[in-house]
DNA sequence: ATGCCAGTCGTAGACTGA
């Protein structure tokens, strides 16, 4: 049983895509207690809301919530800092089809003073997919719901955490030229990212963790995590407010090692 | 690149992932 910090100061907040919190929850628990975080955004925990496994949470002493609707998809949250004022989607989020289908892509929550969201963006699947306008739409709906929260306070500490399916720069690719034609590497991909970042939400985690070289996820095929071909497209995004605490960070390649690993690692943000 | 690997459904093979 973890103790529950007494402080604020001090707070370690991460994401990862987990690929299925059910097949991954023995290396999720030892993760929670070797890393020691205080909050974790938590994206493809693949499961509804009756199947998800609270337990591997609670009894390591966070509260967690979660947002499953089927096979697919699911977003979660675990804190041992506080778990309040929890929110399914953020306003105006898309759905996909016709008709528009809600999917289970966003959870927040106020975490110590912080406003959380654990977000699994679309992944676009092929350019000329309607999937990948959806994902457009989605990241811009998402911009446009961010600006509005830094509006109706330009102070709030906001950590907009998750798998955005975008690579945003070329050096967040193992090679650029692999990618021609691919979805995560696109203009409007990137353009999109950006207006995120734009609208208030910085890339935090980038000046602690410099690349070239430096990813978030490996495909499990073709032996691409010992070959080193990576993407970084896991990011924890963070308002003014909280950017200001920031004071380090870091990816951690070492859950991406051995036997029932995810294929994204997590990222870890170290707060004042 | 038709696959590669892994997880979901369910119990074969389709679907999703990036």
């Amino acid at each position: 049983m973890s103790v529950p910090r007494a402080s604020l100061a001090d707070v370690r907040i991460a994401t990862w895509n987990v690929n299925s919190v059910r097949a991954r929850s023995e290396r999720i628990a030892a993760w929670l207690e070797r890393s020691d975080v205080d909050v974790v955004a938590m994206q493809e925990t693949k499961c509804r809301e009756d199947q998800f496994p609270a337990s591997v949470f609670t009894d390591l002493g966070y509260e967690v919530a979660h947002h499953g609707l089927s096979q697919w998809n699911g977003v979660a949250i675990a804190s041992r800092v506080g778990l309040d004022d929890v929110r399914v989607g953020f306003p105006e989020q898309p759905g996909y089809g016709e008709p528009a289908v809600e999917e289970a892509r966003a959870i927040g929550a106020l975490c110590g003073g912080v406003r959380v969201w654990s977000l699994y963006i679309p992944n676009g699947r092929e350019v000329d997919h309607p999937h990948f306008a959806y994902k457009l739409r989605w990241l811009d709906r998402l911009r446009a719901a961010g600006a509005q929260w830094l509006a109706e306070d330009p102070g709030a500490q906001i950590a907009l955490c998750g798998d955005f399916n975008v690579a945003p720069h070329d050096d967040d690719v193992w090679d650029i030229a692999e990618f021609e034609g691919a979805t995560h590497v696109t203009k409007p991909e990137r353009d999109a990212f950006e207006a995120v970042v734009d609208a208030g939400f910085a890339d935090v985690v980038r000046p602690h963790t410099p690349g070239p070289g430096v990813y978030t996820y490996w495909d499990y095929k073709g032996l691409s995590f010992p070959k080193r071909k990576g993407m970084r497209i896991d990011f924890l995004l963070a308002s003014p407010g909280l950017a200001a605490r920031v004071e380090g960070a870091r990816i951690d390649r070492e859950e991406r090692k051995g036997k029932g690993a995810s294929d994204h690692a997590p990222v870890i943000l170290e707060l004042a």
